[in-house]
DNA sequence: ATGAAAGCGCTAACAA
DNA sequence: TTGTTAGCGCTTTCAT
């Protein structure tokens, strides 16, 4: 209870009166410990409230029961709920979570994964900028790739083509014939997997792309793209995520531009508070949890390629043309 | 470089032809060492790309490199930053953040804390639910507790009381007579501080306070909480954060009660977002950087209390009462 | 200024 | 089934 000073394997053993090995045993092995003993050691664990040195068992075990999750920005709200899942399952399994939030600096990953490689059990990178250019430094730590397939590494994909597809086909129903897209990263694979299947759909169902600025995948960038939008005759636009759709909405509706009535606005990605805006944001929503989960789980796994699918959702944010 | 064993410091030793006590010194008391030996070492070091293995480090000098934050929720932006701001300190400090989502459940934080306190060189915590009554489970171990006083612990209070006061005032000379107050959960000391701050400042200023549900600090429940405040005869709102603000103003368009011309809409707190939203949301700005760094920051410190100040945003959903 | 030796707390052979 | 022994990789006295 109060007792300030640690408690060791050895404190635990002399008062059940057996070896400390016993204690270690009863308590990663109790099937090879006596009943009777095993129940003494458990009572005396308890009494004593004592909780195994990771570090020395890591030590010997070569496990640490840390796994490094590396994320870009944890004020997206994507990353945060990705983050928040991953948690969870490492909860289950016993382990912790040791973030990494690189901001600003790409470089940042690697160092992470250089000075973590030998501290975790794995990585969970969400949305590598560099790391899957230098997977050298991930040593012998397994890794698990969320939205990034990396040759040789385990990966979790959202595949958002197909939702994407039927949402360039709802623009087309309602009668649009010009789409503007508004990009996100460069570096992000999510990024160039939802623009190529806007051009790939919107050739196939002949509406005319128009692509805008490209830039961090925020709210504000949103905002700051509705100029390049109204600039182009697209009476639609898809944007790389939800936030920046929000931010256009925003935007848009700052210069007095009805959405749905005069544009069309989907998000490339969803989030909670998207389905309480006015209008609520027609949007591809992502198994964000799913995947969260996963990335944890599959860490042991086999490095294979995991694809989870995204679907579209059709809210308030689209209408038919009008004029 | 492609190398995947473990390097250690005997191999540095054996390569550099000393002793693996002087590669030690060379690194942690670098002064100890003669300047040839020195750079010999370090640059063994470089060429097998050796970093110490903490876990040994930690099980001889007692300490871990790593600080666990716990916070309630990651999908709150007013946590993701604070988290962010402690993870920009604590790689500063080479300190590693663990950190914990307590999720729904209370009590994952004594848990966390109980088998965390001997893992981690420090606690900082979040607004703690259980906790701050169940000091004991910390041991030893040194604590920051941000947004809830706690005696005998380090903690970071950003008060907002006077931004508060000051906002009801603005409220009071814009015509208002009554103001509903949409509160935060119950077992948060910033809920509490913000909502005395409210009654009392509504007090000496001759407003009538409408208290209306106390939900999770959510812009769901922001939203629906917009039944119960055009249940009363207010003409403005406060929240106890913005997320329930924007909520509000949500909930509010959709029912063509137009922010600001028929209600006020105040934030207790800010996110980035609220200055984009149409119209941009009057709130209360926190410190929240600065007491993510200081909270990391002040761990090895003085066991005191460090207030910081909110200030009071005046932006676009204010407006004087109509009629 | 450097080496030798001990030991942090734990687990995994190996014996008994 | 349990105890003994050794050692994970590192830092820190204590000698030299």
């Amino acid at each position: 209870m109060g007792r300030t000073e640690r408690v060791t394997i050895e404190d635990v053993a002399a008062r059940a009166g057996v070896h400390a090995a016993t204690v270690s045993r009863a308590l990663n092995h109790p099937e090879q410990v006596a009943a009777a003993t095993r129940e003494r050691v458990e009572a005396v664990v308890a009494e004593l409230d004592f909780v195994p040195n990771r570090a020395a068992r890591g030590l010997i075990t070569g496990r640490t029961g840390n796994v490094a999750v590396i994320v870009p920005d944890l004020t997206n709200p994507h990353f945060a709920a990705l983050v928040q899942a991953a948690g969870r399952a490492a909860r289950g399994a016993e382990l912790q979570l040791l973030l990494v939030d690189t901001g600003e600096y790409a470089d940042e990953e690697i160092r992470a994964a250089r000075t973590l490689s030998h501290e975790v059990d794995g990585f969970v990178i969400l949305s590598p900028r560099r790391l899957h250019r230098e997977l050298a430094v991930l040593g012998a730590t397994p890794a698990v790739f969320v939205n990034r397939p990396v040759k040789g590494h385990a990966s979790i994909i959202m595949r958002t083509a197909p939702a994407v597809e039927e949402a360039v086909r709802h623009l087309a129903a309602l009668g649009h014939t010009h789409v503007a897209y508004v990009g996100g990263p460069k570096a992000s694979w999510a990024a160039t997997e939802r623009r190529d299947a806007v051009r790939r759909s919107s050739a196939a169902t002949g509406l005319s792309v128009h692509e805008v600025a490209v830039g961090p995948p925020t709210f504000e960038a949103g905002a700051d793209a509705v100029d390049a939008v109204v600039a182009t005759p697209a009476t639609a636009v898809v944007a790389f995520n939800a936030q920046m759709a929000l931010g256009l909405i925003a935007g848009l509706s700052r210069r007095d531009i009805s959405v749905p009535d005069e544009i069309s606005v989907i998000g490339g990605d969803d989030v909670p508070m998207a389905l309480m805006t006015a209008p609520p944001l027609t949007a591809i929503s992502l198994p964000t949890d799913e995947a969260g989960t996963a990335a944890v789980t599959r860490l042991g796994g086999p490095g294979d390629r995991l694809e989870l699918e995204a679907t579209f959702v059709e809210r308030g944010s689209t209408a038919p043309v009008s004029r």
